[in-house]
DNA sequence: GTTTTAAAACGAAAACTTTAGTTTATATTT
DNA sequence: AAATATAAACTAAAGTTTTCGTTTTAAAAC
């Protein structure tokens, strides 16, 4: 298995779009950028550059090029939270939940919600 | 308040080590770093970008600096967090744990660990 | 008090990222 | 088929980050 290579911001922006969308021309890219959009041939240099790195392909439409994600964001995330995890939170999930409870204001159903998650989970392990 | 600079990979390397020890002269940051450690100057470099942008100070002993970070950990975890939060798990926490015991293998204690939490907070929000 | 030495400060080169103008190729229009 | 238009590819400049050699400084050793 081949090390991903780390996006930088902008790279991360445009793979965020194409993991939205699934598929998308260079102009759609743009069309789901904020404010001060960038110039048509940034975007597009970074598409390219995107490909090289191996995380996007391309099928053509004529003489366009409709753009896709290679690598799942799932599977990019998970790299990209092993640091984060490692980092921040001393590779522990209660410690990263704990975090939010005490900083983020969480309502009762996201409670309720992560707590039926973990108990399905519990059940699964348990035996 | 003032809108927390956003650090580099390798400012937030430094800040990591200034964290986990609250107080280091060049040396000692260097001592924590991994394999192919940079040279004196440049981590010098770093902790005094670090303080030109207000998230480290020092003390001097003789004419050493002992650096020790200005800005909480939690305090820029927060704003880090956000955008994680954001971009990865549409600002759900549940999604954000859920992705995690999909991907990571969770252990027991672990899982106990969050729903003890979770009671707890639910506890203190339902009346 | 002069020399040595070790650390901070400075400065600038190297590497990388971001931005877009220019060129090229090829469809589409006339 | 020539002119036009449009999108990708190329190129390069501007901006940012990372890396250290060199210089300055001030304390310590002599």
């Amino acid at each position: 298995m081949k090390k991903m290579k780390e996006l930088t911001r902008a790279e991360s922006e445009i793979m965020q779009i194409l993991w939205r969308k699934g598929k998308a021309f260079v102009q759609d890219i743009i069309d789901e950028m904020p404010k001060p959009k960038p110039a048509y041939n940034t975007v597009s240099t970074f598409v390219r550059i995107l490909e090289q790195k191996g995380v996007v392909g391309h099928e053509a439409f004529g003489r366009s090029h409709r753009y896709f994600p290679l690598v799942e964001k799932e599977k990019y995330t998970r790299g990209f939270m092993q640091n984060v995890m490692g980092s921040y939170f001393e590779n522990s999930l209660p410690k990263m939940v704990s975090f939010f409870a005490k900083h983020e204001d969480l309502s009762v159903s996201e409670l309720e919600e992560i707590k039926k998650l973990v108990e399905m989970e519990l059940k699964g392990k348990k035996k």
